[in-house]
RNA sequence: GUGGUUGUAGCUCAGUUGGUUAGAGCAUCAGAUUGUGGUUCUGAGGGUCGUGGGUUCAAAUCCCAUCUGCCACCCCA
C-alpha cells in the first residue's frame, strides 16, 4: 500500500513545527496578556449544533461523520439514492460532524456551562477546524484557528481591544497588515431600505466583490439574484456614491462622511446605529497613543459570509503596499454576533470575537522570510557517545537542562563521524566530548560547531561556556 | 460544487517523431588513519514513470477514467 493522507491535509516536520509553535505561542501570549482564558472543545459536535449557522454554502462544507454500526438501519424501505433528497439522507446516516469553526462550538459551550461562567467571559481557543472545501494555496481542509471572544458584554471597547490584539500579534510577528472594518447593521439597514430585508446576505456578498469585479460586476450579480433596477439604483446611491468606489480616490474618512450623509437621509435607525458604531471605533483609533502599527480602514464593501454576524465585522489582509506578498485572502477575521447563544436557549447575550488563521499566517511569513533563523534547531548541545563513558554525561545533561539549555546524548556508540554528521544535520551549536580521557581529567572537551574552536572546560564550568 | 492545469528516485529535473535493461545533480547509506563534522575521493541502495483501463508488434511518451497538487469561480482562516 502506498502511504498517503487525505486531500487538503498535511504532515508537519520538526522544522515546520518549531515555526508553527512560534506563531501559536505569540498569539497565546498576547491573548493571555489581555485576560483571555483557554478552553478546548471536542473535534466533533452534534451535526444539529453546526447545521444552519454558516449559511447554505457552509452547510455543504461541513464534514459529516457516518454513524457507527448499521447506519442504514431505520431508513425508509423505498430509499432510492437518486431520488432521495441528499439533506434528508444525511440526517439519517450522520448525527455528528467535525467542527467548522470555533465560534459556534464556543456558543454551545457558553450555554451549556452558563452556571459556571462569570460574565463577561473572555476565552481563547487554539484548535484545528475542518472544511470540505476544494484545496488551493492558503486553503486547507484541516487548519488551525486561534480564536479570542468576549461574550456577555455589549461594549464597543471589546471591539477596540480585539483590534489592538490583532495589531499586537502582527506587529510581534512582523507581518504588515491592513485591518478592515465594517458593520452588519449598515448592511442590514440597507437591505431594509431597499425593501429586501431578508436578502442582506445576498447584498453583502455581492458588495464584497466590489474590489474585484467593480461596480458593473456588482450590478450584474444583483440583477442575476433578482433585484430590480430601482433597488439596485437605490443601493448605489448609498454605497457606491460617486462613480466606482475603488476608483473614486476618496480617502477613507471622506468616504465614510459621504456614507453618513446619505445614511441619515434614509431615516433608518439601524443604519444610523451601525454607522455610529463604526465611527466610534474608528475615532478611538484616530486618537490612540501610541498609534497602531497596522493600518485600520473602514471598508463599506466588507461583508463576510458567515450568517451569525450582526454588528462590527473585521477582516485582516496582508498590506501589499508594504510587502511583496502575493497573498490576497484574509489571514484573520471576526465580528460581533448578538444572538448566537439564542439558538441554544440563552437569548440576549452578545459576543464579539476574532480568529487568526495560523496556517495562512505561516504561509505569508514563509513567503516574506519573517521567521528568525535560530528557529532551525531546538538542540544546543550534543554529547558524543563513547559507549562505556556515556553514563558520565547524565549529570551534565541534567544540569544543562536545568539551566534551560536543550541538550541530548547520541543514543548509539557510533563512529564519531556519524555523530558529528548528526549534529550538523540538526544544526546543533556545540558538541561535547566526554570519553575515557576527559573522565580521567574531570573535564569536557567542548567544540563550537560553527567556528570549529575546541576547548577543555572543567565539568563544573560547562554552562558558562555555552551561549 | 463548476471549469482549467499538473504528476518521472526522498528533493530538483532530463528523457528525441512511441523503439532495447528510464538518466543526472543533490540527499541517503557504506568505505578511504578505530577520538573530530560541515571541503574531497570511491562505491552502493533507491523508480510497477501518480493509479486503473485502452490503442499499438512496442507506451514515461497517444486516448479515456480516477487520485493528488496548483489556478480561476464559489466561499473563507
Amino acid at each position: 500500500m502506498k502511504p498517503s493522507i487525505p486531500k487538503g491535509t498535511r504532515d508537519f516536520s520538526p522544522q515546520e513545527m518549531v515555526k508553527r509553535n512560534y506563531i501559536f505561542d505569540t498569539i497565546r501570549q498576547v491573548y493571555q496578556g489581555h485576560g483571555y482564558q483557554p478552553i478546548e472543545t471536542p473535534a466533533m459536535e452534534n451535526l444539529e449544533t453546526l447545521m444552519g449557522k454558516y449559511g447554505e454554502e457552509g452547510d455543504r462544507l461541513i464534514f459529516k461523520i457516518l454513524n457507527s454500526g448499521n447506519y442504514l438501519e431505520g431508513l425508509p424501505d423505498d430509499l432510492s439514492f437518486t431520488t432521495y433528497p441528499l439533506a434528508q439522507l444525511t440526517k439519517h446516516i450522520s448525527e455528528k460532524a467535525l467542527r467548522y469553526d470555533l465560534t459556534v462550538p464556543f456558543a454551545r459551550y457558553v450555554v451549556q456551562h452558563r452556571n459556571d461562567i462569570t460574565f463577561p467571559f473572555k476565552r481563547y481557543q487554539i484548535q484545528p477546524v475542518w472544511r470540505a472545501d476544494r484545496p488551493q494555496k492558503g486553503r486547507y481542509r484541516e487548519f488551525y484557528q486561534c480564536d479570542a471572544d468576549v461574550i456577555g458584554s455589549d461594549s464597543l471597547l471589546n471591539e477596540v481591544e480585539l483590534i489592538q490584539i490583532i495589531d499586537e500579534v502582527f506587529t510581534k510577528l512582523g507581518v504588515p497588515v491592513i485591518i478592515k472594518i465594517n458593520n452588519r447593521k449598515i448592511l442590514q439597514g440597507i437591505a431594509e431600505y431597499i425593501g429586501k430585508p431578508d436578502r442582506m446576505i445576498d447584498i453583502a456578498t455581492a458588495l464584497d466583490k466590489l474590489d474585484k469585479i467593480g461596480t458593473e460586476g456588482v450590478r450584474d450579480e444583483l440583477r442575476q439574484k433578482g433585484f430590480s433596477k430601482e433597488q439596485i439604483e437605490k443601493l448605489e446611491g448609498l454605497i457606491l456614491s460617486q462613480n466606482d468606489y475603488s476608483k473614486s480616490g476618496h480617502s477613507q474618512v471622506a468616504l465614510l462622511r459621504i456614507q453618513r450623509e446619505n445614511f441619515i437621509n434614509t431615516n433608518s435607525e439601524v443604519i444610523k446605529l451601525g454607522a455610529d458604531e463604526l465611527h466610534y471605533i474608528k475615532s478611538m483609533f484616530n486618537s490612540l497613543h501610541p498609534p497602531m502599527y497596522s493600518k485600520i480602514q473602514v471598508d463599506p464593501s466588507l461583508a463576510r459570509g458567515l450568517n451569525y454576524y450582526t454588528g462590527t465585522i473585521i477582516e485582516v489582509k496582508v498590506d501589499n503596499t508594504k510587502s511583496a506578498s502575493q497573498f490576497t485572502s484574509s489571514i484573520c477575521g471576526g465580528g460581533r454576533y448578538d444572538d448566537l447563544t439564542g439558538i441554544f436557549g440563552l437569548p440576549n447575550v452578545s459576543g464579539v470575537g476574532i480568529s487568526f488563521g495560523a496556517d495562512r499566517i505561516y504561509d505569508v511569513m514563509e513567503e516574506l522570510k519573517l521567521f528568525p533563523p535560530q528557529f532551525i534547531t531546538s538542540t544546543k548541545v550534543l554529547f558524543i557517545n563513547f559507549g562505556e563513558e556515556a553514563k558520565h554525561c547524565f549529570p551534565l545533561l541534567k544540569e544543562l537542562r536545568k539551566a534551560g539549555i536543550n541538550s541530548e546524548l547520541y543514543p548509539d556508540a557510533a563512529k564519531i563521524k556519524k555523530q558529528m554528521d548528526y549534529a550538523n544535520g540538526k544544526q546543533i551549536a556545540y558538541v561535547a566530548f566526554l570519553g575515557a580521557e576527559e573522565v580521567k581529567k574531570g573535564i569536557v572537551k567542548l567544540k563550537n560547531m560553527v567556528t570549529g574552536e575546541e576547548k577543555e572546560v572543567a565539568t563544573g564550568d560547562l554552562i558558562q561556556h555555552i551561549q
